[in-house]
DNA sequence: CATACTTTTGAAAGCGCTTTGGGAACAGGT
DNA sequence: ACCTGTTCCCAAAGCGCTTTCAAAAGTATG
């Protein structure tokens, strides 16, 4: 069933049929009431690529992957994009997935740009300086970020989350509780949010006059076994940390098992603040005990980050938004005052 | 830069300068080359919309996701994808995701069918009768399932792991190890491949004259919080079993948590096998004791999924594919002959 | 009843590509 | 010279929508 034939069918013009479809003021309300029983019945769906050729909106988002994989990997990225496809989905927008292929990444964007295969892209995991954000700014492709680069943070749309409070609240605490010996497992550094996660961590111990013992510290990609081997290797320091500081649930997890099997009873021999990004499937309340955490759900995110950049596309004239997301702490059963 | 603007610039037609790029044989070697050339300096890239109006082929893949949240935010969801997105990307096809909205699932595939948003989706998670399937085979839009239905194997395109065959072998392992009470933490039974589960362990137990205990059975979101919940529960009945099956790793990781708990040795004073689907932030190698597992990577399913699908969309009157993937028994350290 | 508006409809021109159906131009064979 | 094939190229017709411009129909006003 195409436009023209739902048209002929009604006795009317294509143009009428359009409008009548698409909610233009100009067609009456008998008319578009009949067009609209007409089409739903004989199940008319207009085609997707020839509307975006005659309006030249795509209606569609895309994400772009870098072919490193442990990024797509992530069980994070799933999460965030969950939260943001339904957003899109509501307003009408697909998402586009783009991962991997021998197409380099920077390619890609620009493709997406000048091909006008979608109207806007996320920027997921940025790092210092990323340099899509330039590519993105050049191309006109309006585009957000989820998180910051390094320092900079004008010219360019971001959300995020406020790593560096949080980890320094997260490390205060444990201070305040007579923690002077604390370790960070920590996500790859090359990436902002574990660099800031590490700025708030240093400047929070320096704070208080304490040193940064690097053996403390580890930066990598946050799997459960990584959690496991670094805490193990941290915990069996002479001097060994008081208390842990993880960046992940995930490591988390791995952290939590090998406190077990070196007999460290947890909130007690060792105290754990993990960050909690709200993944479903690994929930910090109902673990024994029950963890302390930085929270902030990963999915809103998401979700924020999808209407922001409808947003930006609908009206490319207003202001770039930024938004900065304050992380709250729960405390729970994983910490508690250092033991002497 | 247009297809238009580019043939002037070439002082060519439209025509030729199409084919050049698109490797057609009825235009010359050199005005070919002249024509990328051009083309690379310009930065041309072609509308991707027209060319699919043109073609009709939208050169895209469709994920659609069942409003049941459950499904999207599983981990292993991603890594499927991940393994599928990748290939598509070499075949310069697009992945298209569809999560949530207020459209309903059906509506969704008749609108990518009808509207030829795209050349084929994959079904993720069947359960038992499925009504996608139908759906998809009246709307004649190429697909594959990724797993099967309950008993129908034919008249539909699937990929799928062995399910029954490994976990028989599995709780087979358990009882020749001597183990008489197993239980088994599965995923959803509504969804074909936890049944299938159930079914090869179901089989082992009658073949051995053991009896199926209701009670060592939980079916549900694999979380891990459900593993530790649920492992906990069967391990402190009166009759408790001496091993454990686990339908993913999660699971894995909250039952390993509540044996340490409950301080039950693993391999020793229980047994413990997992399904590993290969996710790489959570390696049954690196677990103290090395995990038991039956393993077949989701991320390579994915891939060879999206092949599957791309010749089935190449070539539709071939045969419809069916493949079934054997699963290997990796045995390590977390199995070990009953205790008495 | 003519005039000036407003409302409702339609013909046709795109959007940027692919593809059909020829037509030059040039070679080789007679 | 003529015919037959090749090889290389092009004009123009779509693909299925949206949107501009203009006209027709309806309504209120003098």
């Amino acid at each position: 069933m195409r436009l023209k034939e739902l048209a002929k069918q009604l006795g009317l013009s294509q143009t009428t049929v359009s409008r009548a479809l698409n909610g233009y003021p100009e067609v009456g309300e008998a008319t578009r009431r009949r067009v609209a029983d007409e089409a739903a019945r004989l199940g008319y769906r207009p085609n997707a690529h020839a509307r975006r050729l005659a309006t030249g909106r795509a209606h569609a988002i895309g994400f772009v992957f870098p072919s490193d994989r442990s990024v797509m990997i992530d069980p994070l990225f799933s999460d965030f994009i969950a939260g943001a496809a339904d957003v899109y989905a509501l307003h009408g927008f697909e998402t586009l997935l783009h991962a991997g292929g021998q197409e380099d990444e920077m390619s890609v964007y620009r493709r997406f740009a000048e091909g006008g295969a979608v109207d806007g892209v996320v920027v997921q995991a940025p790092h210092v300086d990323d340099p899509r954000v330039a590519l993105l700014n050049e191309l006109k492709l309006p585009y957000i970020v989820h998180g910051r680069l390094d320092s900079v943070e004008d010219g360019y749309a971001w959300l995020d989350i406020d790593n560096r409070g949080a980890f320094h609240k997260a490390t205060k605490l444990l201070t305040d509780l007579g923690h002077r010996r604390i370790g960070l497992l920590n996500g790859p550094e090359k990436l902002t949010f574990a660099l800031h996660r590490r700025e708030g961590y240093d400047k929070a111990l320096t704070g208080m006059g304490l040193p940064c013992n690097p053996s403390y510290i580890f930066s990598g990609v946050m799997t459960e076994e990584n959690g496991y081997r670094e805490a193990k290797r941290i915990l069996q320091l002479n001097d060994r940390p008081t208390a842990l500081l993880l960046s992940s649930m995930l490591l988390v997890s791995g952290a939590m098992r090998a406190a077990h099997e070196l007999r460290l009873e947890i909130g007690k021999h060792v105290s754990l603040i993990g960050h909690d990004d709200g993944l479903p499937f690994l929930n910090a309340e109902g673990l024994v005990p029950s963890l302390t955490t930085t929270t902030s759900s990963i999915r809103a995110a998401g979700g924020r980050v999808a209407e922001l950049l409808l947003e930006r596309i609908e009206r490319p004239e207003s202001e770039v938004p930024h938004e900065l997301w304050n992380v709250d702490l729960i405390v729970r059963g994983s910490t508690g005052p250092v033991k002497g």
